[in-house]
RNA sequence: GCCCGGGUGGCGGAAUUGGUAGACGCAGCAGACUCAAAAUCUGCCGUAGAAAUACGUGUGGGUUCGAGUCCCACCCCGGGCACCA
């Protein structure tokens, strides 16, 4: 079974354990078992050329040794691998070298393959899954059609970011400081169709959720700023000259309402031109323009100086009837609340800042209880406050105010209490060719009709519609039984440059004769094969790369399942991850949609639960040498190849996990790996002789020492502690202690290294397979339980007592645990050290922890 | 600006949550083995000091018999958000 090397030949041992597991199927998880299930699952990796790295290296590590540790503890342990293969990398990799995007992911995944087997992952390969695979986005495409069937996706035309260079449109996320992320191309705002996913319909629950998940705490933070729920009212604005015309705000500050003293809208505000005078126009028409051609990041960032122009316009305050004139300015986005404010400079800062800028009039309208005079803007409002110049309402609280004004609107229907979040709906195509095509059709509103009537199909209440040139066109879904739809084969990836995707160039895909029961279709070239058949256009956009990740972890419950997205059995027994560990880059985005996505399969009833990810850990980033992020342009990148040829998979694991506290950033010490392999190195000559034999010292007989049976007992605590609570770095020191102190031992009884090397086993299984088979023991450790601590071995019944006088520390002595406060002092003045600073002194007072402490007080 | 996380030897990091600061490892020093080197083993290794001892966990204060750990103020580093009304 065993290599035949006599040293600790790593390039011997690990192949060829990797391919024992693999031909025994050791990491297969069973498909129904009475056993208790436990389901680790990390990221799943986008199979990029590139290949591994220490992060990918660290990221797989860490869930692999609680998977290991979890099947020596008996569970039935699901834990899978797959691809997230869809995106632009190897597509524009594919525009380049003109290969199929399919052949280049293939390749990219046997690379991922070769490096993952390496470093020893324990995945159930046999449940593998492939985002691009056709048999996968069928349900990708499925749960589409559930949200689209739902009323929770819709087309809109939306601002998004163009790359004139790349010929395509990018995520916001691939755009950083206004260039793109991929060759730092200049990128700018173009209005496209866009479909987009209902997710604000969800903001409540997904921020309620939060609070039961076992989550990083700086990652539920995240994702509550980025819900962004805020508690306010909506008022009503009457305008000056335009009866019948009001313009809505939102406030949390209504208190405040007596201190407005002008509006701002938007410059995108559709109410922008109406409320444009005469005079203005040209001034506010310039302004818009300036407005528009303004980046994002121009708008926010840089744009500390706040800009605006006066629209001509007046409002009438609704809470003391007076004119007060309506602003444009970019400080207001469109896209929050009402896109319109009412302004209180007093009590504002931004306000504060646009009013002395043009000269607008500033109104104290709250202030301390003592009426105490205070700088503006004065942003307090607890119950320390009070309202000043509010007419009828001074005197009362902020709080009270808001009640008694929202009240007040609410019954003159002008407003009251309402929700406002940050959270935007989720933009949900892309101009791409390598993602998961949309499946519907567009058709005439007649068509529509005609064809819905005899087919049954997902449909939403309220049909999707949109109006190219003046048509109107609706979206018809696709029947389910018609998934998936995949994509055409093209020619060329290359973008068409017009922001439409390739798939909008493949007009014989593209303009097709419909038929909507079977979602049959043949080229709109051809004659109509049936009078019940509709003339379509198909969608050209594609889903983005998300899509394919907002559900993978329940596909691999049920990887074959071509009925559903997965057995109602294997969802029931396998549940949701009980560990899920990746990179904090996701906090918001991934870990936002996936939620999203599981609570309305939840409402459909296909899930039983109404979370994803109930306990997350994020693994920390791997610097360079230099403390620095590694990148190729500081050349302070390792390469997991070449320090698992130096060192060995074993010392690479143990060393990653060595390094510090999983969840912190750590540098990379080239030397430091060796002091894990010299440690791996020692437990060799402890099991096996220079001639390869097993080391005459380790017998069935050999009585261990006390000292070692303590330590070995406290390790086999501490590390299976350590393991659960994700501190892996201080067992891997325990577990040297150990090996130190076996190391001087003259002889060992055999269990006890059998022990050690179950212990042992998650985070180096190579070697311990092959110690483990040179020990004599039978098949593999891999299969092997879980080793007991026993109690006797950790219960002291003496300890080091500390004396200290004043709190200083001036001696020790080893005594037992029970021994009286009086005993301890005789103790402490009969101590060699100690005495000499009892001499001559008064023992004020006694402070005495037993086992640990005897602090004297003497003066 | 706002919200988090963190500052411990030459370095990565431990510290039972208020009880000997520096476990474990790297680097370094000395010794053993060796013709020699490497590897391996043994010992030392916070600063000052011959020692006793004193001083030491970003800085300054405080609470306590006792503070890396708790409280207040400040400095620095890392992350997130950034006109969200």
């Amino acid at each position: 079974m065993t290599t035949h090397c006599k040293d600790y030949d790593f390039r011997q041992i690990e192949p060829k354990w990797q391919t024992f597991w693999a031909e025994n199927n050791l990491f297969q998880a069973e498909k129904t078992s009475t056993r208790q299930k436990y389901y680790a699952m990390d990221m799943f990796p986008y199979p990029s050329g590139a290949g591994l790295h220490l992060g990918h290296c660290e990221n797989y590590v860490i869930p692999d040794i609680m998977a290991r540790y979890k099947r020596a503890q008996g569970f039935n342990v699901l834990y899978p691998i797959g691809w997230d293969a869809f995106g632009l990398p190897t597509e524009n990799y594919a525009v380049k070298t003109g290969r199929h995007p399919v052949d280049v992911t293939k390749e990219n995944i046997a690379t991922f393959t070769r490096q993952l087997k390496a470093i020893g992952i324990s995945y159930d390969f046999s449940r593998e899954i492939n985002t691009t695979h056709p048999a996968y986005f069928k349900w990708t495409q499925w749960i589409w059609l559930q949200l689209f069937k739902r009323g929770l996706a819709y087309v809109e035309d939306k601002p998004v970011w163009w790359c004139p260079a790349l010929g395509t449109v990018l995520a916001n996320e691939e755009v950083i400081d206004g260039k793109s992320e991929v060759g730092k191309h200049p990128v700018e705002r173009r209005p496209l169709r866009q479909w987009v996913l209902r997710i604000t319909a969800y903001a409540d629950r997904l921020l309620e959720g939060l609070d039961k998940l076992d989550w990083p705490d700086s990652t539920k933070r995240m994702q509550k700023a980025w819900i962004g729920r805020s508690e306010g009212s909506n008022v009503e604005f009457d305008i000056d000259c335009h009866d019948g015309e009001r313009l809505r705000v939102f406030t949390t500050r209504l208190d405040t309402l007596f201190g407005a003293t002008y509006m701002v809208i938007a410059p995108e505000h559709p109410l922008a031109d109406q409320l444009t005078t005469t005079e203005q126009k040209e001034a506010v028409a310039a302004y818009a323009k300036t407005a528009s051609a303004k980046s994002d990041l121009e708008r926010t960032e840089l744009a500390k100086d706040k800009t605006g122009v006066f629209t001509g316009s007046y409002a009438i305050n609704p809470a003391n009837g007076e004119k007060i004139p309506i602003w444009i300015s970019d400080y207001v986005l469109v896209s929050y609340g009402s896109g319109a404010i009412m302004a209180v400079p007093a009590h504002d800062e931004r306000d504060f800042e646009f009013a002395e800028k043009f000269g607008l009039p500033i109104l104290q309208v709250i202030a301390p209880q003592d009426n105490s005079v205070v700088e503006l803007p004065y942003v307090d409002k607890g119950d320390a406050v009070h309202l000043i110049n509010s007419g009828d309402r001074n005197g009362l609280t902020p709080k009270e105010a808001q009640q008694k004004l929202a009240a007040h609107f609410s019954s003159e229907n002008r407003g009251g209490f309402t929700v406002q979040y940050k959270l935007r709906d989720w933009l949900f195509s892309r101009q791409r060719y390598w993602g998961e095509p949309f499946p519907i059709v567009w058709v005439s509103e007649s068509d529509y009709y005609k064809a819905i009537a005899n087919a049954k199909l997902p449909l939403p209440e309220t049909p999707v519609s949109y109006t190219i040139d003046g048509v109107i066109r609706f979206a018809l879904p696709l029947p389910e039984n018609a998934l998936p739809l995949s994509l055409p084969e093209v020619s060329s990836y290359e973008p068409t440059g017009i922001g439409e995707s390739p798939l909008a160039a493949m007009t014989e895909w593209l303009e097709i004769w419909h038929e909507p029961n079977t979602g049959k279709s043949v080229p709109a070239t051809e004659p109509c094969p049936d009078e019940h058949w509709v003339l379509a256009r198909r969608e050209s956009n594609t889903m983005p790369q998300w899509a394919g990740s907002c559900w993978y972890y329940l596909r691999y419950l049920d990887p074959q399942n071509s009925d559903a997205i997965a057995s109602p059995e294997a969802l029931e027994y396998w549940g949701t991850p009980d560990i899920y560990v990746g990179g904090a880059e996701h906090a918001v985005l991934h870990l936002l949609y996936a939620r999203f996505w599981h609570k309305v399969l939840f409402d459909l009833g296909v899930v039983p639960t109404d979370e994803p990810f109930t306990k997350l850990f994020h693994q920390g980033i791997i610097l360079g040498e230099d403390g620095e992020k590694m990148s190729k342009s500081r050349g302070n990148v390792a390469n997991p190849d070449e320090v698992i040829e130096k060192y060995g998979t074993d010392s690479l694991r143990l060393y990653l996990m060595f390094l510090g506290p999983l969840e912190a950033m750590k540098p990379w010490n080239p030397r430091g790996i060796e002091g894990v392999h010299r440690f791996l190195q020692k437990l060799w000559r402890i099991c096996v002789d220079s001639e390869g034999n097993p080391n005459p010292k380790i017998t069935d007989t050999a009585g261990d020492s006390d000292e070692i049976l303590k330590v070995l007992h406290k390790t086999i605590r501490k590390v299976g502690d350590d393991i659960e609570h994700l501190r892996y770095n201080t067992s891997v020191s325990q577990m040297m202690i150990l090996v130190n102190q076996l190391q001087k031992a003259s002889e060992i009884n055999k269990s006890t290294i059998t022990s050690f090397l179950k212990v042992l086993a998650p985070f180096a299984p190579h070697i311990t397979e092959e110690l483990w088979s040179r020990m004599g023991q039978g098949g593999s450790i891999t299969t092997s339980t879980w080793p007991n601590f026993d109690q006797k071995f950790l219960t002291k019944n003496e300890s080091k007592l500390v004396f200290q006088i004043n709190g200083k520390y001036r001696g020790d002595k080893i005594l037992p645990l029970d021994i009286s406060e009086k005993t301890a002092i005789e103790e402490a003045k009969s101590h060699i050290k100690v005495s000499p600073h009892l001499e001559g002194k008064e023992i004020k007072r006694a402070i005495y922890v037993p086992g640990r402490i005897l602090n004297l007080v003497v003066v």
